[in-house]
Formats: C-alpha cells, sequence, structure tokens
DNA sequence: CAGCTCATGTGAAAGGCTTTTACATGAGCC
DNA sequence: GGCTCATGTAAAAGCCTTTCACATGAGCTG
C-alpha cells in the first residue's frame, strides 16, 4: 500500500536534496488553485513526498513560506515592469501604457504570486527584506512617472511625479484586483481589463495635458482574434451586463 | 474553574436567545483584529459563550458566516455610497467627488467589512444574494456616472457610463486596497489617501473635459488639523518617504 | 395547565493542520 | 573509517472544523 512511498522514498534517498525549492513550487501551485488562504503547509509537505515538519528545517513557519514567495513574486515583478517600460522607448507615453498592460498581464498569468504580495493578508512590513523588493517594483513605475512628469506641458498643473506614481499604481491594481485576477473570483465585465485600464490611463493622461488623439494604434498584437474596440468609444446605448441601477 | 461558564450560562439559560447576531458582531470584532483569514468559528462560538458545535445552527460552515458579513457590508456600504452621492447634490462634480471620498471613508472605518467584502477570497458569486449586495452598492456609482457622462462638455470623446463607473471603481478600489485599510498592512504614504484619490479623480475629470479649475474650497471640514496641500501641488522636490528608484 | 414538538444548544469524537521535540540518516570532510 | 551537522522522521500536544446523537426549553395546542 505504500508502495508510492517507499518508491518514492528510494527515488530520492532519507535527503530530499532541494526541498526549499520544492516546497515553494508545491505552495505556488496550491496558492494558485486554493488561494493564499488555502494552501497548507502539510499539503506542501506531501506533495514534495516529505514529512510534515520536514518544512520547518527551510522556513519558520507558514508565513515565513508564503512571505518568501511573495519576495519571489515581487521579483519577477519588477523584472517585467522593468522589461514593459523599456526605459521609455519609444516614447515615454507608449512605454508608460505597456506598463500598465504589464501590471495587468501578471495579475492574470500569475495569480499565485499576485495573490500572495497583495492578497494573503501578510503585513508588508513583516519582512524588511519584502518590503525592499516590494518598493523596488514600485520604484519602475515611480521612474516612469518621474519621466512622464518631467513632459507635462506648460502651463498645466504639474503634480509631483510621486503623486502621479501613485495614482498609476492605484488605477492599475484597483483594475487588477477587481477584473484581472487568475480565473478566480473576478468579476464579470462587458469588456476587457486591458481596454479598461488603457482608456482610464488615456483620459488621466489628458487630464495632465497630454495630447492622445494620436488613433490608437491597435493592441500591441495585431493578430489578436478579439474584436478591438477603440479605448474611447463614443456614447452608446449603457445596456450592459452590470446590476442595472434601480 | 468552570465559573465563568457557569454564570454565563445562569445569566441566559440553555438559548442564547440571539446567538446569530451574536455571531456577526464577534466574527466582526475577530476579523477587524486578525483579517478574514485569521477568525475562527471556534473563536467566535467562544466569544458568544456556546459551544465550538452551535454557530453549525445558523451557519452551514465558516463560509457563510464570512459570506453573511460580507452581504451585510454591501449593504451598508450601499447606504453610505447612496448617502454621499445624495442624487448628486449640490452639483454633479461635488457630488461625485464625496462619493470618491466615502469609499475611502468605508475602508478606513469599517476595515472588518471592508476586508469580508473584498480581501476574504470569497468567490463573488457564492451566492446570489451576495453578489446582488455588490452590484446595488455598484449601482450607486454608475448611477452617479451616468449623470456625469450626460455632462461631458460637447466636443469631448464621451466614453460609456459603464465604462466611467468602472474607471472611478477602479481607482478608489486602489488607492482604498493599498493605503486606506484599517491599521493592518497598509502601505506608508507622503500624503493622505484622500488626497490622493481627490487629485486623481480630479485629474481624470479634466481629462473628461470637466471645467476643474475651481479653487478647491478645501477640505469639507475646514476646522481639520491637519495642513491640507492643494489637490495639484506645482512641481516641488521629488523627496519622498517612497523607495528611492535606483 | 399538561403535553408535544421542534428549533437551538451540548458533548464527544473523527480527522486535519501546526508546531515542537527527540531521534535517525547520510553527505561532506578530516 | 569515523565525526559532525544539516536535513528528515515519528510522535505528541493543542487547536480547529464538522458531524451526530442527545438534552433543553419555548411556544403551540387542546
Amino acid at each position: 500500500m505504500s508502495w508510492r512511498k517507499e518508491q518514492r522514498r528510494a527515488e530520492r534517498g532519507y535527503h530530499h536534496g532541494n526541498l526549499k525549492e520544492a516546497l515553494l513550487q508545491a505552495a505556488l501551485g496550491l496558492i494558485a488553485e486554493k488561494g493564499p488562504g488555502g494552501f497548507t503547509f502539510a499539503d506542501a509537505a506531501r506533495m514534495a513526498g516529505v514529512s510534515p515538519a520536514a518544512p520547518y528545517r527551510h522556513f519558520r513557519d507558514r508565513d515565513e513560506l508564503l512571505s518568501s514567495i511573495a519576495q519571489r513574486g515581487f521579483e519577477q515583478f519588477e523584472a517585467q515592469l522593468t522589461e514593459a517600460w523599456d526605459d521609455g522607448r519609444p516614447d515615454t507615453v507608449t512605454a508608460f501604457e505597456r506598463l500598465g498592460k504589464a501590471y495587468l498581464a501578471f495579475a492574470h498569468n500569475e495569480p499565485a504570486f499576485y495573490s500572495a504580495m497583495f492578497e494573503s493578508g501578510l503585513p508588508v512590513d513583516l519582512s524588511p527584506t519584502l518590503q525592499a523588493a516590494s518598493e523596488r517594483a514600485f520604484g519602475v513605475i515611480r521612474a516612469a512617472a518621474e519621466r512622464l512628469a518631467a513632459m507635462v506641458p506648460p502651463g498645466m498643473p504639474r503634480p509631483p511625479a510621486m503623486m502621479m506614481a501613485l495614482h498609476i499604481w492605484s488605477m492599475s491594481h484597483g483594475v487588477a484586483s477587481l477584473f484581472a485576477r487568475g480565473d478566480q473570483a473576478r468579476r464579470k465585465l462587458p469588456m476587457s481589463a486591458e481596454d479598461l485600464l488603457e482608456a482610464e490611463v488615456l483620459i488621466y493622461l489628458r487630464g495632465l495635458g497630454f495630447p492622445t488623439d494620436r488613433r490608437p494604434s491597435g493592441p500591441s498584437d495585431p493578430s489578436a482574434k478579439t474584436a478591438t474596440p477603440p479605448p474611447l468609444p463614443p456614447a452608446g446605448p449603457p445596456a450592459g451586463p452590470w446590476g442595472t441601477p434601480k
């Protein structure tokens, strides 16, 4: 009956060899399917084929494992944001919008990381390194906002770059949290989260005085199958799936 | 030793009389202090002075209790948003900004409800009544957006009211989630969440073509002790507590 | 008021998870 | 070959969830 277990043991011997990494991967998978609250230290151990006590050799407790995942998440997040920003090429506004899309894409493609990072209930300041990783990721947005701020047309009120960065962050985070998380528990939308955020950012930029009339050149992937509505369609019938306001 | 228990029992008799309500209140308190993941069915029962099995007479399981709290939260949320919107008085834009503030105020003043509603990991469509309550709350924002949309100056692109409503919702939710939750785990800010959101909405409205030059008349409460920076201060030194982008 | 009934609460028990502790294994190093 | 220490294991305590059979007493009925 305990054939599997014995065989596993035979395969790897008494020592696992790479348990820490295996636990991180297992936890990531579990979080993806059951949410950060649903995942279990014991489950991760089972998945890695070790006893329930083994993980304690690598993580102080369940929270530390969660925190490690969040940390790794912030690092990947930073990398992807950095790549999307691409130091403002080819032009600041275009790169800026790519940044927003990258935010959504991360929430969508890495729901496990995203929820460990933002929805696990971990205090932000749990560990200094976690906090630092989080701030480095935000730093990308801030650097982009800095460049954008320098371009605000003269004569327009110019909010501090920090504030602009926080605005963009909150828009992205709001859309991502409400509408773009993995497949779990997200709300239905009459449009794609990407289009929603793109329009939001465009209106915001216009409010800062940026000319945004350039006919949007379509989505970055012209072969996309979904029809791509113009970011700012003219007024239409308000019929939509959302709650009919009484 | 079991003096307390016996006394309690004597006070209320075998039947509690109002257990359901007592459990909801207890859970609300527990969520406020330990987060939606930290609260325990058993704890709530203990707090109400009943056995751990008693709650099952009123809620199918832990999730149903959580869901009931979220439901109640959405109802209060809707009520407060409705009051803030006040049917668009004295003017649409003013009322609109009040709406945003009410969103933040709710997140700040009712962190337990807020996290049960948005951070508990419950699937949105867990119960139809929950979903309906959520949509009614959003309906308030949507109705406000509808009125606002009708006022977009001619000549400006006019996004669908639904989209504007979603924009406002995502801004509010983003700011609230990142910066305005109760005392737990929120990020530090170089400004108040209220000012941040107000500026964000103002810029957004300007992007829609609304004149927003009216000198902001200051915060709603002129006797507030905190200095009230103008929502759109001119560019200043970017020094701030936030991560120094390398 | 006596008696019945059913909603509501209790106790005990099964099954999991977390975390600690003492002990086992074996990889790396003299 | 023998030592040592990082890494795993087994067992146990404590807590939580959920279920089940049973207890209580509030409210209806005659």
